[in-house]
DNA sequence: AATATATATTGACACACATCGATGAATGAT
DNA sequence: ATCATTCATCGATGTGTGTCAATATATATT
């Protein structure tokens, strides 16, 4: 069974995580920034918040860039993520029609 | 490490699954019936809509019924089901927030 | 070139979960 | 009492997932 999951469970099983929901809204209290400006949150921070390993870090970031919440910009040796807030409204207009 | 998951992961985890997802959706339309009305729908109503097994269903409708997304009561054989509208709408306020 | 730093990837592990067939329990019908 | 129906439970199975340590990769600094 090889099916692909839709979009819409993706961003669903991403949220359903409490260290995921925990990184969002870390990224809302401290990610003001748009993409191109210096002042992204990189994973080192999202690990110093949190009591997770780095490997988890940036398997979660993954979850959720490849799930389109929220948006990975590399610079240098950083990588600043920032949420993605209309991929974030539109989950919430779907939930609102798919509840 | 027995941690109880918390309400509102629960909740998430309980709609992230889209074989639930259709369950509400069935529920939605044609579910329209308050708790205590002959016009509920039982189990046997969603595993003839869905390609699902008797006891697949049945486990799909207890996680449901215990993320207190959709209430229960049992009526002879049947067992009626039916969205918990106000648990649904807090559930998207809560997201609203957390989110 | 050598070293330090930030992140990704790999491999492993434990556990959770979706699913099914078989069986059991409760209830209604004959 | 017997049988049929509705649903729950049990056991098994395969798959997915969260987590970490170890290692690799990329980049900056010296």
């Amino acid at each position: 069974m090889k099916t692909t999951k839709d979009p819409l469970t993706a961003q669903m099983g991403a949220v359903a995580d409490p260290a995921r929901r925990r990184i969002l809204a870390f990224l809302k209290e401290k990610g003001c920034c748009s993409l191109g400006r210096k002042t992204g949150l990189c994973a080192c921070d999202v690990e110093e918040r949190m009591q997770l390993s780095q490997p988890t870090i940036s398997h979660h970031m993954q979850v959720l860039t490849r799930a389109g919440l929220v948006q990975a910009e590399k610079h240098g040796r950083w990588r600043w993520y920032r949420r993605n807030e209309e991929a974030l409204r539109r989950l919430l207009n779907a939930l609102k029609d798919s509840l």
